[in-house]
DNA sequence: CACCAGGCAAGTA
DNA sequence: TACTTGCATGGT
């Protein structure tokens, strides 16, 4: 299984080049953006971060200062906003009570040690936490998320009711343990999900896909 | 008009 | 444990 999985990256590695992830400027902003994008279009995500920035609240001591009612004003573009504003309060009360609202201090911990915190947070869950440890900390951990269970779902490589758990050993169990790849993996299993694997399960243009709907590795 | 997007938590049986 | 539902805007 090392193989399809290493065969497939390259693959797409070839086809569409390096994604450059996480789009953000700061650890910080990628944490946010990380909460704002649950289950939501990453352009209204956009349109969140930039009112943010505008409004120079994308930094800790700033935004710990904001009232939640301006927080939601300013994030309503990306849906869910009075949600999403309590969870972005869960965060920055964990950071400042039991980390003297020290980013890198936070983000210094064990990785194990890290997610358990992260998915203490109520509105973290696995993904967010996972996208917080590997873009915003740069520790080894594989991103799993919808696009990815459907991409292997539709071309055999698992089962339809594989766990988040069950898909990130997969990866993580049959790759190097190596940051990069994982971030660049990530990225690009997103960026064919958006081009090509939305609504038909077929897949025909699915650069992975072969006449049998199985990755055809040759392909390209 | 309907459907979906880089999820998560709470409620029910 | 295994479903179901609420949360909400903006693009196609």
């Amino acid at each position: 299984m090392r193989k399809p999985l290493l065969a497939i990256y390259k693959k797409l590695y070839r086809q569409f080049g390096p994604q450059k992830w996480w789009p953000a400027d700061s650890p910080f902003e990628v944490i946010v953006g990380a909460i704002l994008t649950q289950n939501t279009a990453w352009a209204n995500v956009e349109k969140a971060i930039k009112n943010l920035k505008q409004n120079k609240l994308l930094s800790l001591k700033t935004l710990s200062d904001t009232k939640p009612s301006r927080i939601a004003r300013l994030i309503k573009p990306s849906g869910y906003y009075n949600l999403k504003t309590g969870r972005i309060k869960n965060f920055l009360d964990c950071l400042n009570d039991r980390f003297e609202g020290d980013l890198n201090k936070l983000l210094k911990q064990k990785t194990g040690d890290l997610r358990k915190i992260l998915l203490g947070i109520k509105g973290v869950g696995p993904e967010t936490a996972d996208s917080i440890l590997l873009y915003a900390a740069n520790k080894p951990i594989f991103v799993i998320d919808a696009y990815t269970k459907r991409i292997l779902s539709r071309h055999g490589i698992i089962k339809k009711d594989s766990d988040y758990n069950d898909l990130q050993y997969l990866f993580m169990s049959n790759l190097p343990k190596d940051e990069k790849l994982y971030n660049e993996y990530h990225a690009l299993l997103v960026r064919v999900g958006k081009e090509f694997c939305k609504k038909k399960p077929e897949c025909r243009l699915c650069p992975l896909g072969g006449p049998d709907g199985k990755p055809d590795l040759n392909f390209c």
